[in-house]
DNA sequence: CTGAAAGCGCTTACAG
DNA sequence: CTGAAAGCGCTTACAG
């Protein structure tokens, strides 16, 4: 490896530097300047394309930009200006797999594609949220002023990540419902009625539901609300139905499903709050030889990418995790122009597959 | 919003910043040098762990820290120094999706987290490699001198993402078959010839491959090379069998599984280059009456989270995506502290689930 | 419309 | 062991 010969020889980085600037003559504000026959302020101007300078600089400098091959120190232009170029994007890690969670994957993809395309580098920070102090490396990140924006998805109501943040007023766009003003966030509360209106529609009465301690996500009370908000336009009494309480593990769905359907022998339907129990609950309907959905219908929330290949297919709304990045890069993009965004909240789509069936055809 | 409002007032971002120091007193080298009564070349060295300063020199400084709570101003830091404390992570964009490939969610989580262990931030690039040259603002990012070294999903033949990395001397670290020498990688020919033992030793004598073309990406040709080792050490001819060719999608292997099964009923497994396409075939299997695993085996590559889940939970091959990153942070950590570190294959794993069976079963 | 000069906050030979 | 000073490459009031 040359490379590395190339470290052992010029151990000191500054001495390195010098180095890589001689052998790969890394042009310099002052080298475009010399060539296009202007000042280094000029230069700047052209570049950061402050008003005021002829079309005829313009050429020239850009020409000799050109010509030298100059692409900007960041680091400089940082210290300098104060403007870094990176935006930060926020996963808290909380079940100590972050990306395993499809919604953040959603996000990351629309993220990043919108940070280049607007000229920003995509920074990445997976605080731990486990403790009740935010992690300290994610503070020190917020304070070295290495992050122009931040793009945080806030909903572990244990820890704010948001919080710091704002405190330091760096400005942020939260995805969720942490304590920022400036948010966009998935319309729990709508999809969760609309599953349940659905559910309802096929003729259901005898309803379970899977959920998650409210304490534990702050997207949980927003879906509970919306179940209960179908169920009490129905007419029916949302404090009679069964619950079961996981964690939104498939494991914990398999077991909530074991106790409800125990215990309410009943019940022709499951509503869970996330597609990972609804998936545990199926594989324990099917253990115990209930056919899901002739015997049982199962339905599921987030969409998954493996709701559509599990057997059967799993019925669930869909949040537009893709949207909920966009539109927040699109926001913070805006924040970092002085401007004032107005948080939003994307509307849910109804996924009807095979896990649900009318009570009808039992 | 206050913060915006504070936008408004204060438009020039050098005012921002004097603003900003003043409300939030972000502290500075010198602050720390006045408080603890020594100069600030004194408090860069205690920082840096520069040898040779007296302990009591060295706690006064740190307790200074602590006092006025400084944080290096990291911009300032890389300028001056050249370091800037980014790794990037390079992950190509190939079928416009990224991070729907799990291999690359399971890298980035484990370099997520060694990086910021170690005192780095993680900068996040998804360069398009569709046209012939490497995406311009890619070139940038390298250029710009912001990546201090840079950890590449390097698969796809089309275009390097390494090599002009390479060429600007940047410490890189390759995951998978690009033009680097340091490198990490899945022992692919190892796990395909493994799948294929297996396969074998079930009895199975009429074998379809489901493959994709070579050029797509690196890895398909060890694979099919392991493949055909092992078919061969059994004493069979390779160029028997029918061979199917995907584009890695599951809809591909829908349609290579009805060409190979039509043409070939008498085949009694098919060995698919990648779990999508194994999908695929399920569907296609299911579609026509035959019985996973009882009429046919299928197996896949990859062990992608849904591979549990499936209906039949799929027969596929692991390669351990969280220690490929794992050891290439590792190996670019050692790099970039003048070392040698040493390229390595790290070996896969069979993951017998209930897609295959016995060929006596039947 | 253009340029000289100060300054961003830090690191690092160099001299003591 | 410690400090004065130069320098990293850029931006930006300020003066022309």
């Amino acid at each position: 490896m040359q490379k590395i010969k190339t470290h052992d020889k010029i151990p000191n980085s500054k001495a390195f530097n010098a180095y890589k600037r001689e052998v790969f003559a890394v042009p310099t504000l002052a080298d475009v300047a010399a060539r296009a026959g202007v000042s280094i302020a000029t230069v700047s101007k052209v570049l950061s394309n402050t008003p005021y300078f002829s079309e005829e600089t313009r050429q020239k400098v850009l020409a000799a930009v050109e010509a030298v091959g100059y692409v900007p120190n960041l680091a400089a232009r940082a210290l300098s200006s104060g403007k870094t170029g990176i935006i930060g994007v926020v996963f808290p890690r909380v079940y100590d797999a972050v990306f395993t969670d499809p919604l953040a994957q959603h996000i990351l993809e629309g993220v990043e594609a919108a940070c280049i395309d607007n000229g920003y580098n995509l920074l990445l920070s997976t605080p731990y949220v486990n403790s009740d102090k935010p992690d300290e490396r994610y503070l020190k990140l917020l304070e070295s002023g290495y992050v122009e924006g931040l793009i945080a998805l806030d909903n572990v109501p244990r820890t704010s990540i948001v919080k710091p943040a704002l405190e330091k007023e760096i400005p942020t766009i939260s995805i969720g419902y942490g304590p920022n003003p400036l948010y966009v966030r998935s319309d729990d509360h709508g999809g969760a009625k609309n599953l349940m209106q659905y559910i309802l529609s096929l003729g259901h009465q005898h309803i379970g539901i899977i959920s998650v301690d409210e304490r534990l996500n702050y997207a949980i009370s927003p879906r509970m609300n919306g179940l209960r908000a179908a169920i009490q336009e129905a007419g029916l009494d949302f404090e009679q139905l069964p619950i079961g309480c996981g964690d939104f593990s498939t494991k914990s769905g398999f077991i909530c499903a074991q106790k409800l359907l125990s215990e309410h022998p009943e019940l022709t339907a499951l509503v869970c709050i996330n597609d990972r129990m609804a998936l545990g609950a199926i594989q324990y309907a099917r253990s115990v030889g209930r056919k899901v959905p002739h015997d049982l219908s199962i339905v599921g929330y987030d969409d998954i990418p493996l709701a559509q290949f599990t057997d059967p297919p799993l019925t669930t709304i869909n949040q537009h995790g893709p949207k909920l990045g966009h539109r927040a890069i699109e926001m913070l993009l805006s924040l970092l122009q002085g401007e004032t965004p107005k948080s939003e909240i994307i509307p849910t789509e109804l996924v009807v597959r095979q896990s649900s069936a009318f009570l009808a055809e039992r």
